[in-house]
RNA sequence: GGUGCCUUAGCUCAGUUGGUAGAGCAACGGACUGAAAAUCCGUGUGUCCCUGGUUCGAUUCCUGGAGGUACCA
């Protein structure tokens, strides 16, 4: 196999019969290694780096969050970390919309950007577009909602079977979050749910190259643990206390976050509370090794993350 | 050393009046188009400590071991 290094990576790309600028989507598990991963790339690359971390958007929240270092954002320059507050509302829409303002940038000058995060609806919004759906306003969120807690889940699948019985029958009708989402499209904009996602995805303007870090399932799970004790060294008790006024807020509905204000409420102790977050960090886990699954196209690489196997990748296809 | 109790899933334990077993937690598998570190769904994974006996059949009853535990010495 030719041995491709990042010496010679203007001439990959040069060689690369693709003309649409990439994206390089550095992904996998939680803690797997990925911040560090996507700097040495970006290095390599001598390019930027764009966060899809759908934690690491907020300013509040840092250790929990694992973000990466005043150092490490020196050295490369990143987007979309600490950018906005766990106060305002912020969706995958909404990320979309912006990260693709910013890479369009990007991409005057650089062919190829480096786009980290796990893999969720945000990293899918931006790398392969979301349908356009109508905004929804607060009195149809506020109304839908109260519809679910006065009368319960059966209402709102009945709901949903008389008004769009297309997406009745393949959505999750156990799941009052995707109940709830289409019933708000449909009081909203009086057209069907179905109706929008039969419409055609915006197309992007790049090529997508996702790159799955692996690490065997009894690594993983040691560094997640190492992972959680080291957050606890640095502080991380104080940053949930800081945020204990705004625990409601569903941006704190998160893995970390939750458990310690559990233990500042008394309901854990400290150690059952830490024991709560490594176990609910591997469950987190293995949903999101089970969400990139769905990324078929793909690099994947074991340690130590060496970037020619990318490099080849962009070069064959 | 003696006596009692215990030994069943990764853990804590239930159970079978003899027909090869089930809860909780853990674990594992999956779904997911604007709350996504969220939300939702599914799965029992087992030399029933070992040994011999009784029995058509023993994890269950009996013999003898082993390990644990409590009390007495």
């Amino acid at each position: 196999m030719k041995h491709v290094t990042a010496i010679n990576v203007v001439t990959v790309l040069k060689m690369s019969k693709s003309k649409l600028p990439i994206i390089v989507f550095i992904t996998g598990a939680s803690a797997v290694g990925k911040t560090s991963c996507s700097i040495k790339f970006a290095k390599a690359l001598k390019t930027q780096i764009v966060s899809c971390d759908s934690r690491q958007f907020y300013k509040e929240m840092s250790i929990g969050t694992a973000v990466p270092s005043d150092d490490d954002q020196q050295s490369i320059k990143h987007h979309f970390i600490q950018h906005i507050s766990i106060k305002q509302t912020y969706n995958p829409g909404d990320y979309a919309k912006d990260a693709l303002d910013t890479i369009k940038q990007l991409h005057r000058t650089n062919k190829i950007i480096i786009l980290v995060g796990g893999p969720s609806l945000y990293a899918d919004a931006l790398l392969f577009g979301l349908h356009k759906f109508p905004k929804i306003s607060s009195e149809t969120k506020n109304k839908i909602q109260k519809l679910y807690n006065e009368k319960g889940l059966a209402f709102l699948q009945n709901e949903l079977a008389v008004k769009d019985s297309k997406y009745y029958s393949i959505v999750d009708k156990q799941n009052p979050r995707r109940l709830i989402r289409a019933l708000e499209i449909i009081e909203e904009s009086e057209k069907p749910y179905s109706y929008y996602i039969e419409r055609d995805k915006p197309l992007r303007p790049f090529r997508q190259i996702v790159v799955k870090l692996e690490l065997t399932r009894a690594d993983l799970y040691s560094k997640i643990e190492s992972r959680i004790d080291q957050m606890m060294n640095d502080g991380f008790l104080r940053e949930v206390e800081s945020l204990y006024p705004y625990r409601k807020l569903p941006t704190l509905n998160t893995i970390g976050y939750n458990e310690l204000f559990d233990f500042i409420d008394k309901k854990l102790t400290l150690d059952k509370a830490i024991s709560e977050i490594k176990k609910n960090t591997r469950r987190f886990a293995k949903r999101q090794i089970n969400y990139l699954k769905r990324y078929d196209e793909s690099v994947c690489l074991k340690p130590p993350f060496k970037i020619d196997q990318v490099l080849n990748h962009i070069l064959k296809n």
